[in-house]
DNA sequence: ACCTGAACACCGTTCAAGT
DNA sequence: ACCTGAACACCGTTCAAGT
């Protein structure tokens, strides 16, 4: 039923093919199935059955673009132990979560660190969740950002080192003997999340020994 | 003196316009003088005075220019405290000059973080000796690469977000009142640092706890 | 061996023209 | 308002031709 007070123009109707929304997924799909160097203009707007000059009505440039698919990778990431849970262990799902989800998408981590996220609402709104759980924990105000963009800085550098090959270390003995002995002394399968999950570990450690020598 | 036992053609002389050494350092002028944007090959050859093709007769692709950089860059690293002093004070100086190099070339961290170092002899070096010190103080074979890839994450994270522009987290307080009044509560002047700083203190008082604990 | 100049297949982006 | 098609200024890279 078309209402009578919506007068409608003569030919086809007004429904863009195109949004945000449909944009976003369609360019998250394009990464996933065939990876982040498929992701161009083009390729997208073939995704979308449109000429690529169409896109360039609903987002400002590539950058933008880029902007949207991290507000929608944050969406995924989980900060809900933020108030439910003692600091140390919220922020250390939380930092999980970051990591595998950049993990994912590790060509996105240059863009998003050097990014205001004002116009990011997800992104502002998982930030707004994870200083508001540190303060509740008792960490004082003037050290919140700085132990946030700490832990992020290792978690953004982790899902680099995700995307890095198993070989990455790999040299002849005689060229650098110590480095080729330890490299061989690594045990199990994902080296990258060992070296995660030691790193958070020590991180984590070092912040409740500043957090315990706070009140003194 | 052209020495008869050298016979040469007619002609001009065979000396070579170019050379690795000679492109890398005009690569790096490139970068500090206009910026990571402004490295193109074509600038680059306009820089050496040839015409852009030239660059083929030397390097294979960019991307293999890229790594000449990166090797360069690390070469500037100062990692002499290694096995001249205690494992943890060697790390300290080592991030500090680390960290410092990259967030002069914070473009170059996503292509090192996946890069075989292998092709590259200063980084090898570099963490052939790290591995050394850490050896020499005690750390054991198995977790010597966990350590340097975790404390290496954090490194290059914090190098990236010493691109971020000041006001990255700059938010309406009525969006998200917690962050903005833990943005406001920061003092001085270079944040990024700070953070690193603080970031870097953790790291290595969590490693000091997890080597303790090693004996027991 | 090493350089030039022309060419190629892309890339993001703009814009007049249509509906 | 939103799409198409042609065009633009770049980009990295190749290659035949010269010396």
């Amino acid at each position: 039923m078309t209402p009578a007070d919506q007068p409608r123009r003569r030919g086809r109707p007004a429904a863009p093919l195109l949004s945000q929304e449909k944009i976003t997924r369609a360019a998250v799909e394009l990464i996933k199935v065939r990876g982040y160097a498929a992701l161009t203009m083009a390729a997208l707007a073939r995704q979308l059955g449109v000429a690529p000059s169409a896109l360039y009505n609903h987002v400002n440039s590539k950058r933008q673009l880029l902007l949207w698919i991290q507000d929608h990778v944050n969406r995924e990431i989980d900060c809900s132990d933020f108030g439910a849970r003692p600091w140390d262990e919220a922020l250390e799902s939380w930092a999980h979560s970051y990591r595998d989800a950049y993990a994912r998408y590790s060509p996105l981590v240059p863009v998003i660190a050097v990014t205001p996220i004002a116009g990011s609402p997800h992104t502002v709104a998982m930030y707004e969740q994870v200083a508001a759980g540190l303060r509740a924990g008792g960490w004082p105000d003037d050290q919140i950002v700085d132990v946030v963009v700490a832990v992020e800085s290792f978690i953004l550098g982790s899902a680099m080192d995700a995307a890095a090959p198993d070989d990455i270390f790999d040299v002849p003995s005689a060229q650098a003997p110590v480095l080729a002995e330890v490299v061989g002394a690594r045990v199990g399968r994902d080296a990258a999340r060992a070296a995660f999950e030691l790193g958070l570990a020590t991180v984590l450690a070092g912040l409740r020994d500043r957090f315990n020598a706070l009140g003194g």
